[in-house]
DNA sequence: TTTACAAAGTGTCACACTTACACTTTGCGA
DNA sequence: TCGCAAAGTGTAAGTGTGACACTTTGTAAA
C-alpha cells in the first residue's frame, strides 16, 4: 500500500469503485446459454468475453444499477433478477489483458473495483440482445461452450451456477426462461440443462403434475412430424405459493 | 446528486466506502445467540445495537476484513465464515440516531457506504467476546430479543438467518456452534433453535445416526438429575462428506 | 394410401423416508 | 426409597422416489 505515494492515488486506493455485473441465463428449448459481451480494444487483438456490467452511478442503488445494465442490454424490465454476491479481490483485475483493456476505456483504470454480482433468467425469445452504451456486441453462448472470461468472470458464473441449480431444487424456476406456453419435455430438458444430468421423463412429469406447478392447455404442437405434444402454462398462483414455501420436502 | 456542489465533496459521492459486517450466531446449548455491539455516543443516548463491521482497509480483501473483524472480536481464527451479499441502497444511513453516530465517529460520516455481510457460526463457550478496535463492548443476546438494530442490520440479520435456515436443510450445521462433546438433545435443540420449530425427538435421532453425522462417545453426562445422557461427537469424515455433497435427499 | 419415423405419453412395483405416537429407563437428590 | 426429570427406544401407515418398456399419434416420404 505505501507503494503509492501521492494522495490523489492513494484516494484511488482506498475508495474503491462498485460495479455491477449479470450473469443472464436464457434457454432456447435445448440448452443454457448465457448472455456474453464480446469486448475488444483493437480488431487484432484477441476478443475476450465478459459479462454484461458497468460501474454503478452516483446515488444508485445496486438493484437499480442492475436493472439498468439488463434493460439497456436487452430491453427488459422488471425481471427475476438476484443478487450472487460480492467479488472484490485485490487481484481480480490483475490478469494483462484485462489491464490493457481497462487502460483503454477507464478514466481510472487502476482503481480497486468491487463488482456485486447478479443473475437473471430470461426468454431468450423475447427479445435480441442491443448494442448499449457499456457494450457494442452481444450474444448468446452456450453454456458448456464458455471456458475462458475476462476478470474473475468464470468465478462469477461459476457462482451463479450453482445458486441457480441450488435454488431449482427448492422453488419453481422457469417462468422466466421459458416463452407462456411449453411442453412438458421443454420444461424437462430445462430442468437437465441446470442440473446437469438426465431426468426419467415420467418420474418427471409425475412430479410436475403433483406439485400442480403446471396446467395443460387444450393447445397442441402443431406440424412436428411426430405425436404432437400438449401445450402447458404455470399456474401462477401455485407457482407463486411454490416460491413464496419452497418445496419442502427436505429431511426435516 | 446536483444537491452537491463541490468536487470533494462529490468526490466522496462517486466512491462509496466498502465496510463489512459480521452476523456471528452462538449457541449456548439452549436458544440461538447473535453477538451484537452495543453502540453509545454518550451516556444519556439510548443504547443501540449494531452488528459487528468495520470499513475495509486499503488493498485488503472482503474475506480478509471479515476474518479481521471476527478476530478482533472473539480472538477466533479460521472459522467458518460465509458470504450473505452486499446490502448498498443510497438511504441505508438514513436514519437520524445513525446519522449522529456517524457524525461522531467517522472521519467522513455523509459517504455512502456500501457493506458486504458474512455470517459465521462459532462456539459461544470457547471464548469471551473482546473490547476490539471498533467496539467497546460485545454481548451475545438472543435472537428472539433482539427487535431492533442500527442502520440496515435487521435486514442482514434476517438475511443471514435465512441463509442458516437454507443450509442447515442441505448441509450439516453444529461442528461451529457446538463443543466438542454434545448430546443429542443438544443437537436437536440447536437444529429447532435454527429452523425455529420442533422437532420429534425419535425421529431426529434416527435421522442423525442414519446419516452417521455422529458417533457415541464412552462418555455420559454426571450429576444431573436424571437419566444421563451419552454424549456424541461428529463423525469428521462423514460430516465433511456431508458438506461437500449436500444431504441431496430432494425431489430430483 | 401405406409405411416409417420420432417424440409424446402412460403405470407399476420395490424401496426408502417421513410422520405420528407413548412408555420405560436411569441416576440424582431429597 | 421415592420422586423427579430427561434420556432413550419401536412400530405402523402413508408418501415420495427410482427404475423400467411399450403404445400412441401426426407428419412426411415412398
Amino acid at each position: 500500500m505505501s507503494l503509492h505515494n501521492m494522495s490523489s492515488k492513494n484516494n484511488l486506493e482506498l475508495n474503491p469503485r462498485i460495479s455491477v455485473d449479470c450473469v443472464i441465463f436464457g434457454f432456447d428449448l435445448n440448452q443454457l446459454k448465457v448472455l456474453v459481451i464480446e469486448r475488444s480494444i483493437s480488431d487484432s487483438d484477441k476478443q475476450i468475453l465478459t459479462l454484461p456490467g458497468d460501474l454503478i452511478y452516483e446515488g444508485e442503488n445496486l438493484d437499480i444499477a442492475a436493472d439498468r445494465v439488463l434493460f439497456e442490454l436487452t430491453g427488459l424490465q422488471t425481471i427475476f433478477l438476484e443478487q450472487v454476491g460480492a467479488f472484490g479481490d485485490t487481484d481480480r483485475l490483475n490478469k494483462e489483458a484485462d489491464k490493457k483493456w481497462l487502460r483503454a476505456v477507464r478514466e481510472e483504470p487502476e482503481a480497486r473495483v468491487i463488482t456485486i454480482a447478479y443473475f437473471s433468467l430470461v426468454n431468450i425469445h423475447e427479445y435480441a440482445p442491443q448494442a448499449s452504451s457499456f457494450a457494442k456486441s452481444a450474444a448468446w453462448i452456450p453454456l458448456n461452450e464458455i471456458d475462458e472470461l475476462a476478470f474473475d468472470h468464470s468465478d462469477i458464473l461459476q457462482t451463479a451456477l450453482k445458486k441457480l441449480k441450488n435454488k431449482i431444487r427448492i422453488q419453481p424456476v422457469g417462468f422466466n426462461l421459458l416463452p407462456e406456453k411449453f411442453t412438458l419435455s421443454q420444461l424437462q430438458k430445462l430442468y437437465e440443462a441446470i442440473l446437469g444430468r438426465e431426468l426419467d421423463k415420467r418420474n418427471f412429469r409425475r412430479k410436475m403434475l403433483k406439485l400442480q406447478l403446471v396446467e395443460m392447455l387444450e393447445e397442441r404442437q402443431e406440424k412436428v412430424p411426430h405425436k404432437p405434444s400438449q401445450y402447458f402454462k404455470f399456474n401462477e398462483t401455485n407457482y407463486n405459493k411454490l416460491i413464496e414455501n419452497g418445496f419442502d420436502n427436505f429431511g426435516f
